[in-house]
DNA sequence: GTCAAACTTCGATGCCTGTCGTACGATGAG
DNA sequence: CTCATCGTACGACAGGCATCGAAGTTTGAC
């Protein structure tokens, strides 16, 4: 988990995603999020992502819906996902 | 920071740090926290720790002593650390 | 002065991972 | 049907990093 966020790009998606919101039909599509790097390593670092259960996925047509799991992380880790968040902010 | 935090080993350092406090003459020698690893490891990983600002550390004779920044972390990133050590205290 | 203890430094090694390009599959629009 | 769009899969490559052992350094003890 901690090893999910600590990639700046993960970081990146994690803050990007943070507004939209856990329910259902929300969260913002892979290519919202626009990061300058390739579709494949958006692709990769949406799965390690993914795989530490830090983000849901869903397709909605040909769009990949993501969205982070919020009350499960704060059931989880407890204060950790608001502090990163925001020192996140903060050092932009 | 995270990335230093993200190391199961420097974990285990910084938890085991944790409890001793952060004033003049405390902290734990390098010895003291044991890990599984060799000396050269244990050295690279409290490097680590110290360059990213996590750890002090003085020299006490031939033994040198690491201490949390406690202060200055909770002044940098408020809450995280505390979440951090919650959560791996959670895990054992 | 000698010796042991506590760390460090250095080089080597092997794994992990972030990145890319290309080729591919799926879905909705025309 | 055809096509563009969105995302995935795979292979390759480079760099980073955790780990080790061996040799060196510094300090206190006897």
């Amino acid at each position: 988990m901690l090893h999910a966020l600590s990639d700046p790009m993960r970081l990146r998606i994690v803050t990007a995603l943070d507004p939209h919101g856990e329910g259902e039909g929300l969260g913002a599509t892979c290519s919202e999020v626009d990061l300058p790097v390739s579709p494949s390593t958006v692709t990769h670092h949406f799965r390690v992502l993914r795989e530490a259960g830090v983000i849901n996925q869903c397709y909605r047509g040909t769009a990949k819906i993501n969205c982070l799991r919020r009350t499960d992380l704060d059931a989880l880790y407890p204060g950790l996902l608001d502090a990163v968040l925001a020192a996140a902010k903060r050092e932009l």
